[in-house]
DNA sequence: GGAACGGCGTTATAGTATAACATACATGAC
DNA sequence: GTCATGTATGTTATACTATAACGCCGTTCC
């Protein structure tokens, strides 16, 4: 039962907005694109992308995890990093290689190119989906005789957001 | 005595090219930065760069630590991330984020934009001074009124000598 | 039933990075 | 001269991030 409303494809998450919207969103694409691949979005794997949708922030598989240690069930370090692998398999979370930690991904399923702008005062990262910032990328690499399998783009600085206060 | 040739700014290394040379000329230019700074290069941090500078591939920092303790020198974790702290102020050297590794920088006291091709064959990579890349990213940080603070910028792939055999 | 597989529990360990305190030495003030 | 200061390094301990390896359990398929 999700409300019909445009994704924004690269907008920042407004402060006001009413996140639990964006989580019950994620959660019921996820449920829909498992379905569609024949994949199993257990029960575990469900909790962990709720876990890292909490916010618009990046989060630690170490956070996730004393959070499930909180829910009352029983978890290590593999519990957290297995149920990540899998939703980074099917494209649910991205990973923040400068951070060391996940987000969700605003549009799964949807080809798409992937840039974080990440804010270092408030820690959200809002991911964008350039392609002229791929089509760069893909030129200077074509150049070089480069065949590129995977893309880290992240910027970090100071949100829109943050630099007005 | 550093053999006076164009430093290539986004040039593959050759597979056959004298290295020694390449090590010899990121040196001296450490030296003169240093000096010109009134910045100590002392014997470790110098030699910290030069492990760095062993080959075109990001090293790791308990690679190096490993590196120092063969030396016969007294090493320990904090010996070898102060001087790759020193390194990183000074410009000599990158972090490569998707790797949790560093490489040096082949030209560093000057102005460039910073985008590494990395080979995941190989394991070598390449930096990049392309300025349409930041030009791209530039652009979109200014429509959402981000204020850029730092890039990375980490294209993993194939390169072309690798992509050859 | 039993083999094969996937998901998860559990324990141990590997790999990356920093905190905190001690020591050594150079420089400049007095 | 010696005292205070600052910087570089030594040293010990710990935090943070990630994976290896083994075992259990439930489902599916024969
Ligand atoms: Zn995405
Ligand atoms: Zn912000
Ligand atoms: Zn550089
Ligand atoms: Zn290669």
């Amino acid at each position: 039962m999700t409300t019909a409303r445009p994704k924004p494809r690269a907008g920042a998450p407004k402060s006001g907005h009413n996140h639990r919207a964006c989580i019950a969103t994620a959660l019921a694409a996820a449920e829909k694109l498992c379905a569609a691949r024949g994949e199993q979005l257990t029960a575990l794997r469900r909790r962990v992308l709720e876990l890292v949708w909490a916010g618009h922030k990046p989060v630690g598989a170490y956070q996730i995890l004393d959070i499930l240690r909180g829910d009352g069930r029983s978890a290590a370090p593999p519990t957290v990093y297995r149920a990540l692998d899998f939703l980074l398999a099917q494209g649910l979370v991205h990973r923040v290689e400068s951070l060391n930690a996940f987000i969700g991904c605003p549009h799964p399923g949807e080809t798409h190119a992937t840039q974080f702008l990440i804010c270092s005062r408030c820690g959200t990262a809002v991911e964008l989906d350039d392609a002229g910032i791929d089509k760069a990328i893909d030129g200077t690499a074509a150049r070089m005789g480069f065949v590129i399998a995977a893309r880290t783009v992240e910027i970090s600085g100071t949100c829109a957001e943050c630099r007005g206060r």
